[in-house]
DNA sequence: TAAATTAGCGCACAACTGTACGCTCAAATT
DNA sequence: AATTTGAGCGTACAGTTGTGCGCTAATTTA
């Protein structure tokens, strides 16, 4: 029962499909918020999900056919939030600051305050599911061609070099948000430092290579 | 029942411990045989081993305490194998060869040939257990801090800078075994190769920072 | 040789799973 | 106003799980 309130009109002012988007919206955030660091995607039954959304565990049928496809959604949701961010970073970059910092920091800021997000992504990277892996995997891959054009284009490196170089980046920015999940603000800006310098390490190989 | 067959002299022939160290490696291999591409430690049930073991569910007791402490002993023994890998890649170093391809090799082949002992610990890596993680983790920091070893004895780079060399290197020669898992001989070369450009760039940036 | 230990087993049980089926009743369509 | 649609529900069922309990039978110890 989504709302049980005779007396609430907004429930009668809402159309059917109005009133289905909700309670699809309730499952997606419910399996959000079940994703926590003692969870994964394959450990979340769906009578959970539904116990969580409010539902009956038979009218989850109603919006998903399966686990799976609630999960490939919840991909598709973490990966487009991550988009969106990057986006904002580039702009924050036009404005002012290092790329590389700059980028960093956003890319924290993230994961801190997206963390089940992201740990969405960073478990199903390496998980049991082909289809989950292969979804994230697609969104790494966007990154790394975004990053790629971007380098490409600011710096005027060949294209190769500067897919080699965007793919190690975005691997380590990946594996230092992974130590950074469940790390203390502390470790975090002393994690973020090391992955500035370690970035830079990378962007200045590149260069070398690139001047031979 | 691990030997049921009355006319088998050899099982005469053990003691008992030996009969029980047989059995705890039944369950152990069983549990790696389980870990194929679509299962994860967490989702393998203590039946499903002790069945695969060969031997009564409530037995499995007699070994271990939980399915976790099976776990660890798995992470564990995963860990090792890939120390003694290490070992063996840096005499052939000392026999001649890059240091960076030697390495990448030997890595690879391990991927290849472990491949079960491997997607444990990179499953494990971003798994739901704190426990899991914080084993792998130990042995990720043992590789980092063995190659950081290595590079200021051989390079002669400040403690800091090969530190932070060799947790990049590390971190994106994981990140290549993660996809050289389930890779065609021939996409492996490519990464191979990538990889070891990617790791050029660490190192001449490393080398570069540490001129100045 | 007698007694103690113990690896392994079968049985039992409560908890949980996914999902088939048919119902309700409000919204949408005719 | 009459009909169709469909989101959500309750019941039901077979399957699987972890684990407690007490037994057997063989090795080990005394």
């Amino acid at each position: 029962m989504v709302n049980s309130n005779a007396f609430e009109p907004a429930v009668s002012m809402m159309t059917r499909q109005q009133q289905k988007q909700k309670t699809r919206r309730a499952i997606i955030d419910a399996a959000f918020n079940l994703l926590d660091e003692q969870r994964s995607l394959s450990s979340v039954s769906l009578r959970e999900v539904a116990r969580a959304a409010g539902i009956a565990p038979t009218s989850f049928y109603r919006h998903f056919k399966d686990i799976d496809e609630l999960g490939l959604t919840l991909v598709d949701e973490a990966g487009l939030a991550l988009r969106q961010l990057m986006r904002q970073a580039r702009s924050r970059i036009d404005a002012g600051g290092g790329v590389i910092s700059t980028s960093v920091n956003t890319f924290m800021e993230f994961v801190v305050s997206n963390s089940n997000e992201f740990r969405l992504l960073l478990r199903e990277h390496s998980g049991t599911s082909p289809a989950f892996r292969a979804a994230v995997l697609r969104e790494i891959q966007h990154f790394i061609e975004e990053l790629t054009d971007y380098t490409a284009s600011h710096t005027g490196l060949n294209r190769q070099l500067a897919s080699l170089q965007a793919e190690a980046m975005v691997k380590l920015v990946f594996s230092a948000g992974a130590e950074a999940i469940d790390a203390t603000v502390a470790q975090r800006k002393e994690h973020a430092q090391r992955l500035n310098q370690q970035l830079r390490f990378i962007a200045r190989g590149a260069a070398f290579y690139a001047s031979k």
